[in-house]
DNA sequence: CGTTGTTATGTAACAACGTTATGCTAATCT
DNA sequence: AGATTAGCATAACGTTGTTACATAACAACG
């Protein structure tokens, strides 16, 4: 009867994401237009709103990909017999990642594109890579290293730390690689020390 | 021989900063654009042009009045003999402040508007407003609270702290506007566990 | 007081943006 | 093979930041 609708699944769904992707890691969310995604790719504008609706819902693509890829990268953490040390390794994954592409982690976590805003379902998705940390988390109460308290509660607080000292180091705010990389560790150390069981 | 220059001073200026806050507060970063702040204050955007250099000037000068606005909520915070409730007390007129108006926590701590990036003069007219919270924590050090540290060190450490909590929930991944106070409370009490000066 | 040089401001235009209406192309089903 | 319809390009619309131009206001000088 007609054409396949390969509209959702093609392989130009990805190309465009990824296109995106590097435009923005290399020159920011103001580079990020869908002339430019599209010129890239070799295609049209139009094929983003057929693709994706608008911009906003590519750019809810390449967020998706964001967590996709801090997922893997947490995967790649080792398992060892301390928890903590475990725990303290994912929260250096978390930093790397947010380094290796801060554009990418504005977006995660920032809101640089103001016509995107993820929304409950999009939010929902991201979920297991939080569950992630959970869990790390779990296991340091679970084996004592931690005073009491429900992991979901402790793992949000632990986030927050991370998140607000990737947030300062992006601004430049935390000095140069060295001084930033003992920032985050002293942090660390501190939030440890509040988490730690009573002796 | 020529007409005096108000450009600097004049009561124009803060008219159309004052526009813009409304603007940024009511409806977020995508209505300020030049021409509604122009529209709102009865001239045209060319007066934005003269006043400011361009758009990202006038962004300056809001980003600027945000932080004198959360120094003079630091400021109220009274003084007690109580240097680490003292602390506390700053960290909710912090949470307060950015719960009072999310855009402009977001223009003060994210970058919701391209255009605009603090450069490094805009930077340093923010620093006093950190220095509160350093001498706050210099007082813990001094007064045997908290374990010999460099304040400024230790204010990061808080700040990232405050930034990271302040930032998922206007995300709204803090819940209720109760767990959310739950949520800041147990951080800040997990982190002074892990500041306090071993008995 | 009028001329002159400079500033302040409005008007109108520019390029670039997100978006959409229109229509051609080509792939699939009957 | 012909009909049907997804996929995409062309070209336009409205809005954005920005600027060239013109005009009005004002202070200093003759």
């Amino acid at each position: 009867m007609a054409r396949p609708r390969n509209r959702d699944y093609g392989e130009l769904r990805h190309e465009l994401v990824d296109a995106g992707g590097r435009l923005l890691a290399a020159e920011g969310p103001a580079a990020l237009t869908t002339r430019r995604v599209a010129q890239e790719t070799g295609v049209s504008t139009t094929a983003v709103y057929q693709l994706f609706g608008d911009k906003a819902g590519l750019v809810r693509e390449m967020f998706l990909a964001g967590f996709e890829r801090l997922a893997e990268a947490f995967a790649a953490v080792p398992r060892t017999s301390d928890p903590v040390a475990d725990l303290l390794a994912l929260g250096h994954a978390y930093r790397a990642n947010a380094l290796a592409n801060p554009h990418l982690y504005e977006l995660m976590f920032g809101r640089p594109i103001p016509a995107f805003q993820p929304d409950a379902a999009t939010a929902a998705l991201i979920q297991p890579t939080f569950d992630t940390l959970v869990a790390a988390v779990a296991r340091c109460v679970q084996e004592g290293e931690f005073a009491p308290g429900e992991p979901y509660v402790l793992a949000v607080r632990i986030n927050a730390l991370a998140h607000g000292l990737c947030s300062l180091d992006l601004r430049g705010a935390l000095g140069g690689p060295d001084e930033a990389r003992r920032h985050w560790d002293d942090a660390f150390d501190t939030m440890m020390r509040g988490l730690r069981a009573a002796e």
